[in-house]
DNA sequence: TCTTAATTGAGATTTATTCTCAATTCCCCT
DNA sequence: AGGGGAATTGAGAATAAATCTCAATTAAGA
């Protein structure tokens, strides 16, 4: 929702590794904010070209990248050979109908809070995490 | 442990699936069932390979996925490109370390619980699911 | 403004995976 | 047990996502 922050996080994360502000960077930013939930890359590339601002192939690749090490977007599953990436508005878990390929976003704190314990049962100290329960959605059910 | 079980599991598999029972799946699926925790698809085509027993690369990648659709290896992870599987023996979920690459896993009957809930609390009926918790394993946290 | 390091674009390249199709093999029916 | 037809295999070609190359361009900051 808002994106300003998003992209003045981006910006801080890009002076903090000494990379250019470029404006390729910042609309391939923009274009990726304007998505709805999941996207692929090549998406980004069509959108990119449709609009006024075409980008090298090559170059949204190596921005998506430089998008997710700043924690901006996630890669969240893969259909077929195509990625999909979403943004990081906050956390939440996936489940995803194995009929109509839909994904069900959920979040909940019980879980949440039930992984950090397990962790640190491990000693292992977590970053992030991903879960994906696949099955049969609500419509799908008939 | 119990490879006996695995591999009539595999011959009824193909069985009801109209599909041929040949030694190349079947010598594929031995190799598969020798492998320790996690391997690669390539890591099989080589150890066909060294033994006497050598299968196309398309023969091996047909036969994984087929086996994976029996449900006896499930995949786990893509790094760097490279898919890794592993064999079905029990259910459980993963620890990924970011520095080390470890595997470490685990399984939680409360996390489980929790998550057959939280489906059916939104009418999803769940089928399998999958949990990756990355961070940084107690040998790497000096 | 000027210098230097970073970035971009276009196309070539890489590499995992799939496809093609003729030759072979498995399955089943009589 | 043997034959016919469908399924499978192998070898290499094909595909396609992602990366690399490198000359030309651009950002940063003194």
């Amino acid at each position: 929702m808002d994106h300003k922050k998003f992209k003045s996080h981006f910006q801080e994360f890009l002076r903090s590794k000494r990379k250019n502000i470029t404006p390729e960077r910042m609309d391939i930013l923009a274009e990726v904010l304007k998505q709805e939930s999941h996207f692929k890359i090549d998406d980004i590339i069509g959108k990119m070209a449709e609009a006024k601002k075409p980008v090298s192939r090559a170059t949204v690749y190596r921005t998506i990248k430089t998008i997710e090490e700043a924690g901006l977007i996630k890669y969240i599953h893969s259909i077929n050979d195509e990625k999909f990436y979403e943004v990081e508005e906050d956390h939440h878990d996936h489940m995803i109908c194995e009929i109509c390929g839909k994904f069900i976003e959920f979040h909940n704190d019980e879980l949440e809070a039930l992984q950090t314990s397990i962790c640190k049962s491990k000693g292992f100290k977590p970053s992030r995490h991903t879960m994906k329960i696949f099955g049969v959605c609500k419509n799908c059910d008939q």
